[in-house]
DNA sequence: ACAGAAAGAGTGTATATACACATTATGTCC
DNA sequence: GGACATAATGTGTATATACACTCTTTCTGT
């Protein structure tokens, strides 16, 4: 229960610097998904972010409705392709130098091993949910 | 977002183990609290797990109506007093198994040594943001 | 004793998360 | 070329999370 406590408590720090900007931080790290990975689609997305699919899809709206994404009709028409729009680029331009400050204040207190060693914990635990 | 995703990962991992037992990671965390605490009011508890007061209100609604906890008034009849019923006591103890399983596959993955520099990590966050 | 501050808790609203089920478009196998 | 499997998504429902606002009860200063 720590890592659960431990993720609201940072979500705290992050949303705190980018609550002037009207975003939380679980949008910025999907628009920082979509800026790389152009035209995909709700499934290759999720894979990518490891979400649950349904998830993400609900997740897009409050950023379709502030016309931070475009969604649009894939090749195949049963996908979509998720695009940002400029407004969402200008945005997200924007919001990285309050990530970074929450970045700063994290690796101050963490090190720079510690940050390490947590993404080493990480993978490890993937492999055990695959 | 490391955290975060490994929050859903282990949220994951042990629901997997609390499942039949029809009872969630936040759930379980809540009624452990609680048979430490018992006859607490919301707003001690809340600080106690470190979450948001109206959180842990709504969180106590599928407890309540599930019996597992019973919400009385308290001597401040402002306040409330809450109290796991000797059903919510049963559940627990039959919980205690599935939450071991699920420990001991963390722990299997990360080794022991991990799981404390997990849990020093996160320490260290919470000074960040206590 | 009474007015106003403060404490304990609930509600309205918005977002995040995920399982089960439904829908629609595409591919495949005779 | 049509029946059937499969793939990409959406919806219904339930839970988790938290900020702003409200209500009720208790305390406090005079």
């Amino acid at each position: 229960m720590s890592v659960r406590r431990t993720s609201r408590l940072l979500g705290v720090i992050y949303d705190a610097e980018f609550a002037p900007l009207g975003l939380k931080s679980t949008q910025f790290s999907l628009l920082v998904a979509l800026s790389l990975m152009d035209g995909a689609g709700i499934q290759s997305l999720a894979t990518a972010m490891q979400m649950d699919r349904t998830t993400l899809t609900r997740n897009l709206r409050p950023l379709q409705s502030r016309e931070w994404v475009a969604v649009g009709v894939g090749d195949d028409r049963r996908s979509k392709a998720l695009h940002l729009t400029p407004k969402g680029r200008a945005l997200l331009t924007s919001a990285m130098p309050a990530w970074e400050r929450a970045q700063q204040r994290v690796e101050r207190v963490l090190g720079v091993e510690g940050v390490r060693q947590l993404n080493e914990t990480l993978r490890r635990l993937e492999v055990l949910v695959g």
